[in-house]
DNA sequence: AAAATTTTTGACCATTTGGTCAGGTTATAT
DNA sequence: ATATAACCTGACCAAATGGTCAAAAATTTT
């Protein structure tokens, strides 16, 4: 019995089933994103997960019946996300304010949920063996009307010609992710101690100008 | 017994045993490589990295023992390569020679060494268990006179004050590195087809120019 | 050519793993 | 209040895994 059921029922109330299963299913995916993002989904355990959730195995499978499931539900609630960052692209038609607030979004994405950012990374690293509809498809797409606005925005000399928008594209996810995948890293090399938000804010400034400039523009 | 030795028996020839050792372990670490890339240190079983190599699973323990040491010997292979590549930021004195030539080198190690980068990533995602005192000590140090030599052109005026000179480097990092770690994302977004090397080429250049405008210079 | 050394490999083992299931508990509908 | 449905979990299992070992085969040394 969990602590937190114990401590509800000492006040006579009971949660409703309804909630149970949300709950659960929300502490499950919280805990599974933390430790796929470690060990990757071979690398996972169910046990591992468990403990993190700290709820018994069984549990795991009782709301999740597989691992593989599983990991498929945490990399599509990761893709929620992720999606709704990419959304900021389009918005804008000037490409000084589009490519700022991308950049701050994926920035800030990095931030606040690097375990989603690490088990993307794992996933394609090994081939994106459960994502390659989703790529193909969904991100194909959105890449696309990407590049044609990057297109655009050279042909009407707004920003320098970068010969394929591509690499342009994909600097803005490396360099942005890169703060969340190899967070340890960074930690290491900034003298062992965490970036504070002061000092990410700073960070993210600084790679909204590197990106303005390398387009040309004077941030 | 392997056909290499059939062959090389059917010609009356036989191999030292001093180089009988160097290839399988040169056959065992590439295969390694391959496998960890894909699976990370956890996720990738001997018997998995036996069958890469075409040799039984007790060969693999003869020659490294450890599946641990097996993988910290991958992790120390790929080392020497990448302090090469890095290197060559410090051969130049002036800023677009210095940037050009390491991100040029940065992503022919991207293109030949795939795996390595991959192995790397893996590595870094999950914590850095077994490279921490490598990426603190060698790592840092090396950085450190980077991050120098990036302030002084700073100072000089030769190139833009980009702030905290980490930043920079972090992006060329992770720019050159995507295209190794996420060469699945990236042949997908290319209508499914591997880059060709003349492509790769072009990439290559147009990432310099990106790099360059980025600090303020003109290609 | 015989002894010593290194390499090769199938058989084996203890442990770990994903997953099942029966039987108990809790909440809800009637 | 009782029946039904949903939730919970310890005990269990077959398969997979890292690693061992003894004995055979190949190579080198004497």
């Amino acid at each position: 019995m969990s602590n937190k059921k114990v401590l509800v029922q000492a006040r006579g109330i009971t949660r409703s089933k309804e909630r149970i299963r949300e709950e659960n299913e929300l502490i499950i995916l919280i805990a599974a994103e933390k430790v796929f993002a470690k060990h990757g989904l071979k690398g996972s355990t169910t046990k591992q997960i468990a403990d993190m959730a700290k709820l018994p195995k069984s549990n795991i499978h009782y709301y999740f019946h597989t691992k593989l499931n599983l990991y498929r539900c945490v990399l599509e609630s990761i893709l929620v996300d992720w999606m709704r960052a990419a959304d900021t692209f389009n918005k804008f038609d000037e490409p000084r304010e589009a490519l700022k607030y991308y950049v701050d979004a994926k920035m800030n994405l990095s931030r606040t949920r690097p375990f989603g950012s690490k088990v993307w990374a794992n996933e394609i690293i090994s081939g994106a063996p459960e994502m390659e509809e989703v790529l193909s498809s969904r991100l194909k797409k959105w890449v696309d009307t990407c590049v044609s606005s990057i297109n655009r925005w050279i042909e009407l000399k707004k920003i320098v010609n970068v010969g394929d928008a591509h690499t342009l594209l994909y600097m803005i996810w490396a360099t942005t992710q890169h703060y969340a995948d190899f967070d340890y890293q960074v930690m290491i090399l900034n003298n062992g101690k965490k970036l504070t938000d002061s000092e990410f804010e700073e960070k993210k400034q600084q790679v909204i100008d590197l990106v303005l400039r390398s387009v040309g523009l004077n941030p």
